[in-house]
DNA sequence: AAGGCAAGGTAGACATTGTCAACTCCCTCG
DNA sequence: CGAGGGAGTTGACAATGTCTACCTTGCCTT
Protein backbone atom coordinates (compact mmCIF):
# COMPACT_ATOMS: atom_id res chain seq x y z
CA UNK A 1 0.00 0.00 0.00
CA UNK A 2 2.26 2.36 -0.90
CA UNK A 3 0.02 4.89 -3.11
CA UNK A 4 -2.99 6.87 -2.38
CA UNK A 5 -0.86 7.57 0.92
CA UNK A 6 1.05 11.19 -0.54
CA UNK A 7 -0.90 11.31 -4.13
CA UNK A 8 -0.63 15.35 -4.40
CA UNK A 9 1.12 15.23 -7.34
CA UNK A 10 -0.31 12.00 -8.39
CA UNK A 11 -3.61 13.54 -8.52
CA UNK A 12 -2.25 16.81 -10.08
CA UNK A 13 -1.12 14.86 -12.77
CA UNK A 14 -4.23 12.68 -13.39
CA UNK A 15 -6.41 15.44 -13.63
CA UNK A 16 -4.29 16.70 -16.60
CA UNK A 17 -4.60 13.63 -18.15
CA UNK A 18 -7.91 12.86 -17.22
CA UNK A 19 -8.60 16.90 -18.68
CA UNK A 20 -7.61 15.75 -21.83
CA UNK A 21 -9.09 12.44 -22.26
CA UNK A 22 -12.31 14.23 -21.09
CA UNK A 23 -11.67 16.76 -23.92
CA UNK A 24 -10.55 14.28 -26.61
CA UNK A 25 -14.41 11.91 -25.69
CA UNK A 26 -16.36 14.89 -25.19
CA UNK A 27 -15.02 18.21 -26.69
CA UNK A 28 -13.35 20.99 -24.99
CA UNK A 29 -16.82 22.34 -24.08
CA UNK A 30 -17.57 19.44 -21.96
CA UNK A 31 -14.54 19.83 -19.41
CA UNK A 32 -15.87 19.98 -16.30
CA UNK A 33 -14.18 19.51 -13.22
CA UNK A 34 -16.79 17.28 -11.70
CA UNK A 35 -16.72 15.15 -14.44
CA UNK A 36 -12.61 14.70 -14.38
CA UNK A 37 -13.63 14.57 -10.44
CA UNK A 38 -16.16 11.73 -10.98
CA UNK A 39 -13.70 9.69 -13.86
CA UNK A 40 -10.78 9.77 -11.12
CA UNK A 41 -13.17 8.39 -7.92
CA UNK A 42 -12.92 11.45 -6.09
CA UNK A 43 -14.98 13.92 -4.69
CA UNK A 44 -16.20 16.98 -7.20
CA UNK A 45 -14.07 19.16 -5.17
CA UNK A 46 -10.55 17.66 -5.35
CA UNK A 47 -9.27 19.00 -8.22
CA UNK A 48 -9.85 22.56 -6.44
CA UNK A 49 -7.08 21.79 -4.42
CA UNK A 50 -4.98 21.84 -7.25
CA UNK A 51 -6.39 24.23 -9.51
CA UNK A 52 -8.04 27.11 -8.53
CA UNK A 53 -10.85 27.09 -11.23
CA UNK A 54 -11.89 25.36 -14.45
CA UNK A 55 -9.75 27.80 -16.81
CA UNK A 56 -6.70 26.96 -15.05
CA UNK A 57 -6.60 23.30 -15.84
CA UNK A 58 -7.55 24.01 -19.06
CA UNK A 59 -4.41 26.64 -19.41
CA UNK A 60 -2.39 23.49 -17.79
CA UNK A 61 -3.57 21.92 -20.19
CA UNK A 62 -2.54 23.92 -23.29
CA UNK A 63 0.72 24.79 -21.36
CA UNK A 64 1.41 20.76 -21.21
CA UNK A 65 0.68 20.47 -25.15
CA UNK A 66 2.50 23.83 -26.15
CA UNK A 67 5.87 22.30 -24.47
CA UNK A 68 5.24 18.99 -26.25
CA UNK A 69 5.00 21.16 -29.73
CA UNK A 70 8.21 23.09 -28.84
CA UNK A 71 9.99 20.00 -28.28
CA UNK A 72 8.76 18.20 -31.33
CA UNK A 73 10.01 20.76 -33.45
CA UNK A 74 13.72 21.23 -31.36
CA UNK A 75 13.86 17.63 -32.57
CA UNK A 76 14.51 19.06 -36.25
CA UNK A 77 17.52 21.28 -35.02
CA UNK A 78 20.08 18.33 -35.14
CA UNK A 79 22.27 20.37 -37.65
CA UNK A 80 23.17 19.88 -40.99
CA UNK A 81 22.36 21.55 -44.40
CA UNK A 82 20.23 24.54 -42.72
CA UNK A 83 17.69 24.75 -46.15
CA UNK A 84 16.95 21.00 -45.07
CA UNK A 85 16.20 21.57 -41.40
CA UNK A 86 13.92 24.29 -42.38
CA UNK A 87 11.70 22.11 -44.49
CA UNK A 88 12.26 19.43 -42.07
CA UNK A 89 10.62 21.84 -39.62
CA UNK A 90 7.76 22.54 -41.80
CA UNK A 91 7.11 19.17 -42.02
CA UNK A 92 7.22 18.63 -38.14
CA UNK A 93 4.73 21.75 -38.06
CA UNK A 94 2.31 19.99 -39.78
CA UNK A 95 2.99 17.06 -38.88
CA UNK A 96 2.44 17.46 -35.08
CA UNK A 97 -0.98 19.46 -36.25
CA UNK A 98 -2.03 16.40 -37.84
CA UNK A 99 -0.59 13.89 -35.17
CA UNK A 100 -2.35 15.75 -31.84
CA UNK A 101 -5.01 18.07 -33.80
CA UNK A 102 -6.85 18.08 -30.63
CA UNK A 103 -3.54 19.56 -28.85
CA UNK A 104 -2.73 21.82 -31.85
CA UNK A 105 -6.89 23.07 -31.80
CA UNK A 106 -6.29 23.83 -28.27
CA UNK A 107 -3.21 25.64 -28.74
CA UNK A 108 -4.03 27.71 -31.96
CA UNK A 109 -7.97 27.25 -31.86
CA UNK A 110 -9.28 28.14 -28.71
CA UNK A 111 -9.98 31.36 -27.23
CA UNK A 112 -7.85 31.43 -24.29
CA UNK A 113 -8.78 33.36 -21.37
CA UNK A 114 -6.05 35.69 -20.67
CA UNK A 115 -3.25 35.07 -22.18
CA UNK A 116 -0.71 37.32 -20.29
CA UNK A 117 -1.97 35.37 -16.95
CA UNK A 118 0.08 32.16 -18.23
CA UNK A 119 3.25 33.67 -19.36
CA UNK A 120 4.56 30.08 -20.10
CA UNK A 121 2.52 29.51 -23.01
CA UNK A 122 3.80 33.13 -24.32
CA UNK A 123 7.20 31.94 -24.08
CA UNK A 124 6.87 28.50 -25.94
CA UNK A 125 5.30 30.53 -28.60
CA UNK A 126 7.87 32.90 -28.89
CA UNK A 127 9.91 30.18 -28.53
CA UNK A 128 8.61 27.79 -31.13
CA UNK A 129 8.66 31.48 -33.80
CA UNK A 130 12.26 31.79 -32.82
CA UNK A 131 13.26 28.94 -33.61
CA UNK A 132 11.57 29.48 -37.26
CA UNK A 133 13.33 32.45 -37.43
CA UNK A 134 16.62 31.11 -36.86
CA UNK A 135 16.33 28.59 -39.21
CA UNK A 136 16.02 31.22 -42.10
CA UNK A 137 19.01 33.30 -41.25
CA UNK A 138 20.94 30.45 -41.40
CA UNK A 139 19.58 29.47 -44.73
CA UNK A 140 19.91 32.32 -45.65
CA UNK A 141 23.89 32.38 -44.49
CA UNK A 142 24.75 29.38 -45.99
CA UNK A 143 23.19 30.92 -49.80
CA UNK A 144 25.34 33.93 -48.46
CA UNK A 145 22.65 36.49 -48.42
CA UNK A 146 22.49 38.94 -45.32
CA UNK A 147 19.19 39.16 -44.15
CA UNK A 148 18.05 42.21 -42.46
CA UNK A 149 15.90 41.22 -39.18
CA UNK A 150 12.87 42.95 -41.30
CA UNK A 151 13.08 40.37 -43.98
CA UNK A 152 13.83 37.42 -42.13
CA UNK A 153 10.62 38.33 -39.96
CA UNK A 154 8.83 39.15 -42.77
CA UNK A 155 9.51 35.77 -44.55
CA UNK A 156 9.08 33.67 -41.32
CA UNK A 157 5.63 35.93 -41.02
CA UNK A 158 4.72 34.29 -44.19
CA UNK A 159 6.06 30.73 -43.45
CA UNK A 160 4.05 30.75 -40.37
CA UNK A 161 0.63 31.97 -42.31
CA UNK A 162 1.03 29.15 -44.33
CA UNK A 163 1.86 26.44 -42.23
CA UNK A 164 -0.98 27.99 -39.55
CA UNK A 165 -3.60 28.50 -41.87
CA UNK A 166 -2.96 24.95 -43.53
CA UNK A 167 -2.82 23.27 -40.13
CA UNK A 168 -5.40 24.92 -38.90
CA UNK A 169 -7.55 24.43 -41.72
CA UNK A 170 -7.04 20.63 -41.62
CA UNK A 171 -7.79 20.36 -38.28
CA UNK A 172 -11.24 22.23 -38.64
CA UNK A 173 -14.40 20.55 -39.48
CA UNK A 174 -15.53 22.68 -42.30
CA UNK A 175 -13.17 20.07 -44.76
CA UNK A 176 -15.85 17.49 -44.40
CA UNK A 177 -18.50 19.57 -45.93
CA UNK A 178 -16.31 21.01 -48.03
CA UNK A 179 -16.03 17.77 -49.92
CA UNK A 180 -12.26 17.14 -49.69
CA UNK A 181 -10.91 14.00 -48.59
CA UNK A 182 -7.95 12.84 -47.18
CA UNK A 183 -5.56 12.44 -49.86
CA UNK A 184 -6.65 15.74 -51.04
CA UNK A 185 -4.98 17.33 -48.06
CA UNK A 186 -1.95 15.38 -49.05
CA UNK A 187 -1.40 16.72 -52.40
CA UNK A 188 -2.34 19.88 -51.18
CA UNK A 189 0.04 19.87 -48.23
CA UNK A 190 2.81 18.95 -50.87
CA UNK A 191 1.47 21.35 -53.11
CA UNK A 192 1.88 23.93 -50.28
CA UNK A 193 5.40 23.49 -49.57
CA UNK A 194 5.94 23.64 -53.46
CA UNK A 195 4.35 27.20 -53.77
CA UNK A 196 6.09 28.39 -50.11
CA UNK A 197 9.86 26.89 -51.77
CA UNK A 198 9.08 29.12 -54.83
CA UNK A 199 7.71 32.29 -53.40
CA UNK A 200 11.34 32.10 -51.10
CA UNK A 201 13.81 31.90 -54.02
CA UNK A 202 14.87 35.74 -55.04
CA UNK B 1 -48.35 50.74 -30.68
CA UNK B 2 -47.92 48.86 -33.79
CA UNK B 3 -44.75 46.70 -32.23
CA UNK B 4 -44.67 43.93 -29.99
CA UNK B 5 -48.17 42.40 -32.00
CA UNK B 6 -46.40 39.95 -34.11
CA UNK B 7 -42.43 40.18 -32.86
CA UNK B 8 -42.12 36.57 -34.28
CA UNK B 9 -39.59 37.30 -36.99
CA UNK B 10 -38.53 40.23 -34.80
CA UNK B 11 -37.51 38.38 -32.09
CA UNK B 12 -35.75 36.02 -33.85
CA UNK B 13 -33.71 38.71 -35.43
CA UNK B 14 -32.94 40.16 -32.02
CA UNK B 15 -31.83 37.04 -30.72
CA UNK B 16 -29.36 37.31 -33.04
CA UNK B 17 -28.23 40.63 -32.67
CA UNK B 18 -28.11 40.39 -29.05
CA UNK B 19 -26.01 36.73 -28.96
CA UNK B 20 -23.68 38.41 -31.29
CA UNK B 21 -23.75 41.26 -28.28
CA UNK B 22 -23.34 38.93 -25.82
CA UNK B 23 -20.45 37.45 -27.25
CA UNK B 24 -18.84 40.54 -28.26
CA UNK B 25 -19.04 41.60 -24.64
CA UNK B 26 -18.32 38.46 -22.25
CA UNK B 27 -16.49 36.00 -25.12
CA UNK B 28 -18.46 33.33 -26.85
CA UNK B 29 -18.50 31.20 -23.98
CA UNK B 30 -20.51 32.96 -21.83
CA UNK B 31 -23.12 33.02 -23.93
CA UNK B 32 -26.34 31.93 -23.02
CA UNK B 33 -30.05 31.92 -23.86
CA UNK B 34 -30.53 33.28 -20.44
CA UNK B 35 -28.19 36.12 -20.83
CA UNK B 36 -30.01 36.63 -24.39
CA UNK B 37 -33.38 36.75 -23.33
CA UNK B 38 -32.67 38.69 -19.85
CA UNK B 39 -31.32 41.56 -22.03
CA UNK B 40 -34.14 41.66 -24.39
CA UNK B 41 -37.06 41.40 -21.90
CA UNK B 42 -37.96 38.59 -22.41
CA UNK B 43 -39.03 35.44 -20.38
CA UNK B 44 -35.88 32.85 -20.48
CA UNK B 45 -38.03 30.23 -23.04
CA UNK B 46 -38.79 32.56 -25.24
CA UNK B 47 -35.78 32.20 -27.97
CA UNK B 48 -36.59 28.46 -27.86
CA UNK B 49 -39.74 28.89 -30.15
CA UNK B 50 -36.99 30.32 -32.43
CA UNK B 51 -34.04 28.06 -31.78
CA UNK B 52 -34.13 24.69 -30.94
CA UNK B 53 -31.07 24.90 -28.81
CA UNK B 54 -28.24 27.38 -27.79
CA UNK B 55 -25.89 25.69 -30.66
CA UNK B 56 -28.40 26.70 -33.09
CA UNK B 57 -28.46 29.98 -32.09
CA UNK B 58 -24.66 30.33 -32.02
CA UNK B 59 -24.78 28.47 -35.31
CA UNK B 60 -27.07 31.29 -37.02
CA UNK B 61 -24.78 33.89 -35.66
CA UNK B 62 -22.14 32.00 -37.59
CA UNK B 63 -23.78 31.38 -40.39
CA UNK B 64 -24.70 34.95 -40.83
CA UNK B 65 -21.16 35.84 -40.29
CA UNK B 66 -20.48 33.63 -42.92
CA UNK B 67 -23.09 35.70 -45.33
CA UNK B 68 -21.60 38.77 -44.27
CA UNK B 69 -18.04 37.41 -45.41
CA UNK B 70 -18.84 36.12 -48.62
CA UNK B 71 -20.86 39.34 -49.41
CA UNK B 72 -17.93 41.20 -48.69
CA UNK B 73 -15.81 38.80 -51.04
CA UNK B 74 -18.92 39.41 -53.93
CA UNK B 75 -18.23 42.75 -54.33
CA UNK B 76 -15.01 42.29 -55.56
CA UNK B 77 -16.18 40.22 -58.30
CA UNK B 78 -17.60 43.40 -60.61
CA UNK B 79 -15.88 42.39 -63.65
CA UNK B 80 -12.65 43.29 -65.52
CA UNK B 81 -8.95 41.81 -65.06
CA UNK B 82 -9.27 38.53 -63.25
CA UNK B 83 -6.08 38.71 -61.77
CA UNK B 84 -6.89 42.57 -60.06
CA UNK B 85 -10.07 41.09 -58.92
CA UNK B 86 -8.24 37.88 -57.75
CA UNK B 87 -5.80 40.39 -55.59
CA UNK B 88 -8.67 42.69 -54.51
CA UNK B 89 -11.03 39.19 -53.01
CA UNK B 90 -7.32 38.55 -50.95
CA UNK B 91 -7.24 42.09 -49.79
CA UNK B 92 -10.67 41.88 -49.26
CA UNK B 93 -10.42 38.62 -47.13
CA UNK B 94 -7.91 40.44 -44.35
CA UNK B 95 -9.88 43.60 -44.76
CA UNK B 96 -12.60 41.54 -43.32
CA UNK B 97 -10.89 39.91 -40.62
CA UNK B 98 -8.99 42.91 -39.50
CA UNK B 99 -12.68 45.16 -39.77
CA UNK B 100 -14.24 42.45 -38.06
CA UNK B 101 -12.20 40.29 -36.14
CA UNK B 102 -14.65 38.96 -33.81
CA UNK B 103 -17.08 37.88 -36.87
CA UNK B 104 -13.82 36.53 -37.86
CA UNK B 105 -12.90 34.46 -35.03
CA UNK B 106 -16.22 32.84 -34.58
CA UNK B 107 -16.28 31.44 -38.14
CA UNK B 108 -12.84 30.19 -38.58
CA UNK B 109 -11.03 30.06 -34.70
CA UNK B 110 -14.21 28.76 -32.61
CA UNK B 111 -15.03 25.19 -32.25
CA UNK B 112 -18.45 24.61 -34.33
CA UNK B 113 -20.86 22.82 -32.92
CA UNK B 114 -21.84 19.87 -35.21
CA UNK B 115 -21.53 21.18 -38.38
CA UNK B 116 -23.96 18.63 -40.32
CA UNK B 117 -26.47 19.17 -37.81
CA UNK B 118 -26.53 23.12 -39.12
CA UNK B 119 -26.69 22.63 -42.89
CA UNK B 120 -27.07 26.22 -43.63
CA UNK B 121 -24.06 27.51 -41.72
CA UNK B 122 -22.21 24.98 -43.69
CA UNK B 123 -23.46 26.04 -47.55
CA UNK B 124 -22.48 29.87 -46.28
CA UNK B 125 -18.96 28.25 -45.51
CA UNK B 126 -18.81 26.23 -49.17
CA UNK B 127 -20.25 29.12 -50.83
CA UNK B 128 -17.22 31.41 -49.63
CA UNK B 129 -14.62 28.80 -50.91
CA UNK B 130 -16.67 28.74 -53.67
CA UNK B 131 -15.99 32.19 -54.81
CA UNK B 132 -12.10 31.89 -54.20
CA UNK B 133 -12.05 28.78 -56.58
CA UNK B 134 -14.09 30.65 -59.25
CA UNK B 135 -11.56 33.58 -58.87
CA UNK B 136 -8.61 31.53 -59.26
CA UNK B 137 -10.26 29.87 -62.04
CA UNK B 138 -11.14 32.87 -64.19
CA UNK B 139 -7.50 34.53 -63.79
CA UNK B 140 -6.40 30.79 -65.49
CA UNK B 141 -8.92 31.60 -68.10
CA UNK B 142 -7.45 34.60 -68.72
CA UNK B 143 -4.08 33.56 -69.02
CA UNK B 144 -4.60 30.92 -71.38
CA UNK B 145 -4.28 28.14 -68.67
CA UNK B 146 -6.77 25.04 -68.70
CA UNK B 147 -6.47 24.00 -65.28
CA UNK B 148 -8.47 20.75 -63.27
CA UNK B 149 -10.29 20.98 -60.58
CA UNK B 150 -7.70 19.55 -58.30
CA UNK B 151 -4.94 21.88 -59.73
CA UNK B 152 -7.84 24.81 -58.88
CA UNK B 153 -8.22 23.18 -55.54
CA UNK B 154 -4.78 23.44 -54.41
CA UNK B 155 -4.09 26.60 -55.35
CA UNK B 156 -6.85 27.37 -53.35
CA UNK B 157 -6.02 25.61 -50.53
CA UNK B 158 -2.45 27.61 -50.66
CA UNK B 159 -4.20 30.91 -50.86
CA UNK B 160 -6.86 30.30 -48.34
CA UNK B 161 -3.99 28.76 -45.97
CA UNK B 162 -1.98 31.88 -46.22
CA UNK B 163 -4.58 34.12 -45.87
CA UNK B 164 -6.13 32.22 -43.13
CA UNK B 165 -2.61 32.14 -41.13
CA UNK B 166 -2.04 35.57 -41.55
CA UNK B 167 -5.51 36.65 -40.49
CA UNK B 168 -5.63 34.57 -37.46
CA UNK B 169 -2.18 35.43 -36.28
CA UNK B 170 -3.31 38.96 -36.55
CA UNK B 171 -6.18 38.63 -34.76
CA UNK B 172 -4.34 36.58 -31.71
CA UNK B 173 -2.99 37.78 -28.96
CA UNK B 174 0.10 36.18 -29.86
CA UNK B 175 1.64 38.97 -31.69
CA UNK B 176 1.55 41.63 -28.48
CA UNK B 177 3.99 39.43 -26.76
CA UNK B 178 6.18 38.97 -30.20
CA UNK B 179 6.92 42.37 -30.39
CA UNK B 180 4.84 43.04 -33.32
CA UNK B 181 4.02 46.51 -33.95
CA UNK B 182 1.18 47.53 -36.61
CA UNK B 183 3.49 49.11 -39.27
CA UNK B 184 5.30 45.75 -39.25
CA UNK B 185 1.95 44.20 -39.87
CA UNK B 186 1.69 46.25 -42.51
CA UNK B 187 4.65 45.44 -44.39
CA UNK B 188 4.34 41.91 -43.58
CA UNK B 189 1.05 41.98 -45.23
CA UNK B 190 2.45 43.41 -48.39
CA UNK B 191 4.64 40.77 -48.65
CA UNK B 192 2.53 38.06 -48.12
CA UNK B 193 0.56 39.12 -51.29
CA UNK B 194 3.96 39.91 -52.74
CA UNK B 195 5.20 35.71 -52.18
CA UNK B 196 1.94 34.34 -53.06
CA UNK B 197 1.52 36.28 -56.31
CA UNK B 198 5.41 34.86 -57.04
CA UNK B 199 4.49 31.47 -56.03
CA UNK B 200 1.62 31.09 -58.48
CA UNK B 201 3.43 32.12 -61.30
CA UNK B 202 4.40 29.12 -63.62
C1' DA C 1 7.33 11.88 22.13
C1' DA C 2 3.04 15.02 22.38
C1' DG C 3 0.60 18.30 20.21
C1' DG C 4 -0.71 21.26 16.69
C1' DC C 5 -0.66 22.55 11.83
C1' DA C 6 -1.20 22.87 7.21
C1' DA C 7 -1.94 20.45 2.85
C1' DG C 8 -4.99 17.35 0.64
C1' DG C 9 -9.61 15.47 0.40
C1' DT C 10 -14.84 15.30 1.50
C1' DA C 11 -19.62 16.94 1.97
C1' DG C 12 -23.13 20.33 1.54
C1' DA C 13 -25.00 24.56 -0.23
C1' DC C 14 -26.08 28.23 -3.67
C1' DA C 15 -26.53 30.54 -8.10
C1' DT C 16 -26.60 29.82 -12.98
C1' DT C 17 -27.39 27.27 -17.03
C1' DG C 18 -29.81 24.11 -20.70
C1' DT C 19 -33.89 21.90 -21.46
C1' DC C 20 -38.57 19.65 -20.86
C1' DA C 21 -43.59 20.10 -19.90
C1' DA C 22 -47.77 22.49 -18.99
C1' DC C 23 -50.04 26.69 -19.22
C1' DT C 24 -51.97 31.33 -21.22
C1' DC C 25 -52.88 34.70 -24.85
C1' DC C 26 -54.19 36.17 -29.23
C1' DC C 27 -54.33 36.05 -34.19
C1' DT C 28 -56.00 33.47 -38.09
C1' DC C 29 -58.68 30.49 -40.70
C1' DG C 30 -62.66 27.64 -41.43
C1' DC D 1 -68.19 32.66 -34.15
C1' DG D 2 -65.47 29.07 -32.42
C1' DA D 3 -61.48 25.85 -32.91
C1' DG D 4 -56.56 25.71 -33.59
C1' DG D 5 -52.07 26.77 -33.38
C1' DG D 6 -48.07 29.83 -33.04
C1' DA D 7 -45.71 32.79 -29.63
C1' DG D 8 -44.62 33.60 -25.02
C1' DT D 9 -44.71 32.53 -19.85
C1' DT D 10 -44.05 29.90 -15.66
C1' DG D 11 -42.38 26.01 -13.14
C1' DA D 12 -39.43 22.21 -12.57
C1' DC D 13 -35.18 19.27 -12.91
C1' DA D 14 -30.44 17.92 -13.55
C1' DA D 15 -25.72 19.43 -14.18
C1' DT D 16 -22.15 22.68 -13.40
C1' DG D 17 -18.69 26.23 -11.09
C1' DT D 18 -17.54 27.76 -6.92
C1' DC D 19 -17.89 29.03 -1.88
C1' DT D 20 -17.64 27.49 3.03
C1' DA D 21 -17.18 24.27 6.59
C1' DC D 22 -15.50 19.92 8.00
C1' DC D 23 -12.36 15.65 8.35
C1' DT D 24 -7.53 13.04 7.74
C1' DT D 25 -2.96 12.41 7.97
C1' DG D 26 1.80 12.97 7.77
C1' DC D 27 5.27 16.24 9.40
C1' DC D 28 7.44 19.76 12.36
C1' DT D 29 8.34 22.06 16.52
C1' DT D 30 9.27 22.16 21.25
Amino acid sequence: MTESKRPSRDLREACLAEALAVIASDGVEKLSLREVARRLGVSHQAPYKHFPSRDHILAGVVARAFADFAAYLDRCLAGGDPAIELEAMGQAYLDYASAHPLEYRLMFGTPLPEPEAHPEMMRQARHAFALLCEGLRRKAEAEGLALSDEEVNRDAMFIWSGLHGFAAISTSTILGSLGFEPHHMQAARAHLFCAIGKALKP
